[in-house]
DNA sequence: GGAAGGTTACTCGGATATACTTTGTCCGAGTTCGATCGG
DNA sequence: CCGATCGAACTCGGACAAAGTATATCCGAGTAACCTTCC
């Protein structure tokens, strides 16, 4: 069980964005280059945060990526979903009701489902608990040059 | 992000082989029958649970596999580290450290790391928290036929 | 009749294929900027 | 000189390929029971 690595860069890509200001678009190629991570898998990435209404895009010159909204109405939960879809990652097949063990039509939930989900739960309501601006606070105490760093490199670079 | 389909026949594995009785080895063909389980790829998944101290295992005729401590010894998260092995899922892989956005040496712990940790860890804090037994009983309450079954079919079977 | 030895059948265990998800790459549709042409 | 039109370059978006992991299978090493043989 791994998480989508694209989560991570995601994640970085947000906080990125915001350190840069919303007002202006920032392409995946720059977005990419910061990390060195291969640019079009990220654009990959970027396209399903947009899918999810977290990001915004624009096409053509002067175009790029942009927050669609403020990072304190971002949770760690939706990115997640938005990067690795909505499904569970311990998903019930039933076997309970397959073969001889089988009891019939079914009749409550899968103890054991249940108890996987409940642990599951606990792992979303944690996700769902933290904003993006909750981790860019703490980023900013433990790094406090990071805001002016990418800001920096993208006007020389740019 | 998918968790080992494996987590789940080792869990019913576990309740089965606790109904059943632990005087007796169970042969893993006789244990995927009674789902319909591919026996090859369970008796794998057995061996995991064998490696990781969960189940005890005897060779030759009248072989097979059996509890190796009571299921209140047994806990979700045993079994999911058994067969999922140690790593955890969102894994960091300081990308802040890479390309122009490196902050020379690493300081403190990656805050976007930390925060999935922390999620992580309640997840894991709640599987730690379940043992078998638990599980058990919320079966056995939900479905009380279940144990008096599996060992009837076991002894026409036999 | 009882016991020892050999044989057989059965089990786990790990090495070996296959399917699928994730990761990575490429090209086209759309759009904006800039240059060019005309008034 | 100013505005409109055309062209070109740049961007996202989704289709296409490669790699890695999970799934499924197969065969060999080891072992316990059983049968045969001998005392």
């Amino acid at each position: 069980m791994r998480m989508n690595e694209g989560v991570e860069w995601a994640l970085h890509s947000c906080l990125n964005l915001a350190w840069i200001g919303g007002d202006r678009a920032v392409t995946a190629a720059r977005l990419a280059a910061y990390h060195e991570l291969p640019a079009a898998y990220l654009n990959k990435q970027l396209q399903a945060l947009v899918r999810a209404g977290i990001l915004g895009s624009v096409s053509g010159p002067k175009g790029g990526f942009r927050l669609a909204r403020s990072l304190d109405r971002i949770t760690l939960m939706d990115v997640v979903t938005a990067i690795e879809g909505p499904d569970e990652a311990f998903r019930c097949t039933e076997i309970r009701g397959q073969g001889p063990g089988a009891a019939g039509p079914p009749s409550a939930e899968c103890a054991i489902a249940g108890a996987m989900g409940r642990a599951e739960l606990a792992w979303r309501r944690e996700l769902a608990g933290r904003t993006l601006d909750d981790v860019r606070l703490q980023a900013e105490r433990q790094a406090p040059g990071a805001p002016d760093r990418i800001r920096r490199w993208l006007a020389t670079a740019g």
